[in-house]
DNA sequence: TCTCAACTTAGAAATAGTCTAAACAACGAA
DNA sequence: TTCGTTGTTTAGACTATTTCTAAGTTGAGA
C-alpha cells in the first residue's frame, strides 16, 4: 500500500514556494514509520521526542498543509481525529468493539461504479467505512 | 427515508429502566423535525427555545445515548461533529466547496455485496461518504 | 402519596484546535 | 559566503467542544 512520499513532499514544498524545515521533515518521517493512524496528539509527542521545542501551532498547520494537498486522509473514530498517511486508495475497517481502525484494500469495493445521484451532484471520490467485529475481538469474546 | 421513532426511544427507555423526561422528549422532537444533520450546539440551541434551562450535559448525554443505541448516526464534516436521526440504510454526499452534507439513498451503492476481507474481520455494516460539487456549487463555479 | 433511582443543573475541568506577535531560519541572489 | 526576503516556528493566550461533579429535582412504580 503506496506511504506517503518524501519526494512528492518536497516537489510540492517547491511548486508552492515553501521551505523545508527540520521540522516538517520529522513529521512526513514519523508519518511514514507510523504502523497506525496517529492523532495530532501523537505526532506532536513522537516528534518532540527529536526536537523538544516544537509546539502545537506546527504540527497542526503541517498536518493540515498535508491534508490539504491530499498527502494523507483525515479518519474520525472514537470522537477523535486521526491521520492515515497512506495515500492509494483503500478504505476503513473499524473494530466495534476496541475501536481500532484497519486498514482495507478490497477490490470488491474498489469495483464499484460510482452511481449517478438523484440531484445532479458530481461525485469526485468515495471512501467506505466498514464495522464489525476485528479478529482478536472475536477470538477474545 | 426513515425517521428516528418516537415509540422506538419509548421502547429504548423502557426496556432500560429509564425515564423520559421533557428534555428528552424535546431533543428527540426536533431531531425528528430537523432538515438538516445538526451539531450538538444546534441541538442544544433548539431545545432551549422551548426549556431556556436546559444544560449542556443533558443535550450531550441524551445524543450519546441516542448514539450508543443507534437511533442517531454521527457524521463528521468540516472539523464539526453532526447528528443525523435518519436511522434506514443510507449514505452522505459532502461537498467539497460549500461543505454541505446531503442523504444518498443510491440503490447502486447498497447493492454491494460485503466483501470477505483478508485479516478475518467479520462485517456487519457500511458507511459510505461521496465527495465532489452539489448542485448549486456546479452552478455558481 | 411515597420513595428512590435516575435525571438535570450550573459551573468547573479536560481536551482539541486556532491565533498572535515576535524571534528565527531557509534559500536564492549578489 | 554573506545578505535579505519571506516563510516558519515558538510560547502562550484564546476559542470551541465535550465531559465531569456535586447537589438539588423529578418520573414512575408500589
Amino acid at each position: 500500500m503506496t506511504r506517503l512520499a518524501s519526494h512528492k513532499v518536497m516537489s510540492l514544498v517547491q511548486t508552492q514556494g515553501l521551505k523545508m524545515t527540520p521540522q516538517r521533515r520529522a513529521i512526513v518521517e514519523y508519518l511514514q514509520t507510523a504502523k497506525t493512524h496517529p492523532t495530532a496528539d501523537e505526532v506532536m509527542t513522537a516528534v518532540n521526542r527529536k526536537f523538544p521545542m516544537t509546539s502545537r501551532a506546527t504540527v497542526y498547520n503541517t498536518l493540515n498543509w498535508l491534508k490539504e494537498n491530499r498527502m494523507v486522509k483525515e479518519v474520525f473514530e472514537g470522537g477523535v481525529v486521526h491521520f492515515d498517511p497512506h495515500t492509494a486508495a483503500h478504505h476503513h475497517f473499524v473494530c466495534n468493539k476496541c475501536g481500532k481502525v484497519e486498514d482495507v484494500d478490497c477490490s470488491a469495493i474498489n469495483e464499484i461504479k460510482l452511481c449517478s445521484l438523484p440531484d445532479h451532484q458530481k461525485v469526485e471520490t468515495m471512501e467506505v467505512t466498514l464495522r464489525g467485529l476485528c479478529a482478536a475481538c472475536q477470538k477474545s469474546k
